[in-house]
DNA sequence: ATTAATGCAAACACTTTGCAACTAT
DNA sequence: ATAGTTGCAAAGTGTTTGCATTAAT
């Protein structure tokens, strides 16, 4: 994995050394290396330390502009975290993201949130700049800090492409248990038996892929490549998946209501294509990542669930 | 205005002086009523500049340590944009904000978003930190640089506190404009005669409301102190304010339906509770500014609102 | 009289630059 | 052979500190 990981990220430095006209090195290698194999924020002191610790002759300068091509390139990234040195963290494949530091022990923590980033984007927007990046970061004092215990599970370790796999299942454990939900209301409602048909099938539908998302999200778990109770990362916008649910047909009184094959296929077919319509547009937001395909296939089942629907109701 | 402001923080900075066992000096001084006369993001060294133009024998040294105490005293309020060096803003009654910078021209534009703050906030919460400050800045180019114009209006030389202002009776404006559509589509649709009085009551009262702010806004403009085309400097959350407005009685169908007058004044009486409420607790977030007092001028008129709705419907 | 403040120079941390020797293409 | 690279030293920022002198309480 990690191995796989430092072989692309290669490819793609020396591809960019090559379609810039510049000189691959020794040196340059030998810093993507190690800038690769370490996890956290880095200052160039830090890479510079564990650099020399494998060849004395390198030079502080040459961690300084390799640094600076990395971050060209797209395989670091630079963070002014406060008052310090720059530091760097990786940016190849690893979504852009926020942190949360603390003065103490300068531990930093991160997280995405795209509700955030939407908001800040539609205030940039009324501004008329022309967004390039952004820094958000909060200051504080952490929780191992105020109590004087050593830090939790450093985050360091921690493989934030595991992380954020399993946050976009979860993700989307919450959207179908929201659509279950609204399924079963629906079901129970229905004087159309037809309809109600058309409910119960979804609801079977609905179970089954729960439990493959359960399923799923408990092998990222057993696997050891996550380990338990590490703090989310990607903050989802759970208002926003409640709007994507329907108003249950019969909500006045006492939520009875007569809805046939036809129209029950039809509402549920609206939910199937909305919900694909929001992950789709949703995930296109990160890079390259497991979470992203999590997503996108999330989307494509629904549209696909969307179609099988349309054949029951003929 | 200026002046009153200046003699405030100047007393501010005396009394902090004193308790902390702190000098009061000539240079001190000067570089204090430099600082409020100049409005922006300004460096030690711009500060340096102006204050050397009244007294050639100051040094450097003496603004970087002024700075530190006034931003001890909350006079003062470090930022860090960017590269460059470490940038003062005003503090004092000037709510917390975030920046958009232009990489270009270093321009930096402030705003105030607190949907923005609370969604962060929770995050911040989740991970147990104690949050200190916080930095949210947007690196860009602006709509001028783009096109190569000179900078519009510089902010510089906008008063923020009378732009506040402004933007806090857009918001109220914004909320009684959301409660006059409600009260009138329940005066439509009210069968019921008395409870439709107590509506069309309403509608009045709002009318009138909003005509007095709209005054309010135009004197603020008339008077010059806020220009126009000003960019909005707080952004508040209009779906947050959307939900506070209840479903109209007879959603179903015409929307005919028949509440009494004491029923209809229950409902009135819930909405400008709730309205109260959330206006309270939202302005509590900001610093004393004339914006905040507007925004509770409107909490407390809810609920005056809301007693004499009460004695109408006896 | 006591105690802090000032302003200079010098040190500081982090980063960039000039340059002669070197190395990949 | 050409053009970019390296590592050193040197210079550049922005900021802080040591210290003798000066000024406020």
């Amino acid at each position: 994995m990690a191995m796989k990981k430092l072989r692309e990220e290669t490819g793609l430095f020396h591809k960019f050394l090559r379609q810039n006209g510049l000189k691959k090195t020794y040196q340059k290698d030998l810093i993507l290396e190690t800038f690769l194999n370490t996890e956290g924020h880095l200052s160039v002191e830090d890479i510079y330390a564990l650099v020399k610790k494998k060849d004395k002759r390198i030079g502080v300068v040459t961690v300084f502009r390799t640094m600076k091509t990395l971050t060209s390139c797209g395989i670091a990234r630079e963070i002014a975290l406060g008052d310090g040195p720059t530091r760097f963290e990786h940016s190849y494949n690893h979504p852009a993201h926020h942190h949360i530091v603390c003065v103490e022990c300068r531990k930093a923590i991160e997280y995405v949130c795209p509700a955030l980033d939407k908001i800040q984007d539609d205030i940039v927007r009324q501004y008329h700049f022309q967004p390039h990046y952004h820094r958000f970061q909060t200051y504080g004092i952490c929780e191992d800090c105020r109590a004087n215990r050593p830090a939790f599970p450093s985050p360091a370790k921690q493989d934030t492409e595991n992380i954020f796999a399993m946050d976009a299942l979860k993700m989307i454990l919450f959207m179908a248990e929201l659509a279950l939900e609204f399924y079963s209301a629906c079901a129970k409602g229905n004087l159309d038996p037809g309809g109600k048909g058309v409910f119960e099938w979804m609801i079977g539908e609905e179970e089954r892929y729960i439990a493959d998302v359960r399923q799923r999200l408990a092998e990222l778990k057993g696997s050891g490549k996550v380990m338990e109770n590490v703090p989310v990362f990607l903050h989802f916008d759970a208002r926003a998946l409640e709007t994507l649910i329907p108003d249950t047909p019969g909500h006045e009184d006492r939520g009875e209501f007569e809805l046939d094959a036809k129209a029950s296929a039809a509402l549920v077919l609206k939910l199937a294509r909305e919900t694909a319509e929001y992950f789709k547009l949703y995930s296109a937001q990160f890079s390259e990542t497991q979470g992203k395909k999590i997503l996108l296939g999330f989307a494509e089942r629904q549209i696909a669930h969307a179609d099988s629907v349309l054949q029951l109701a003929q």
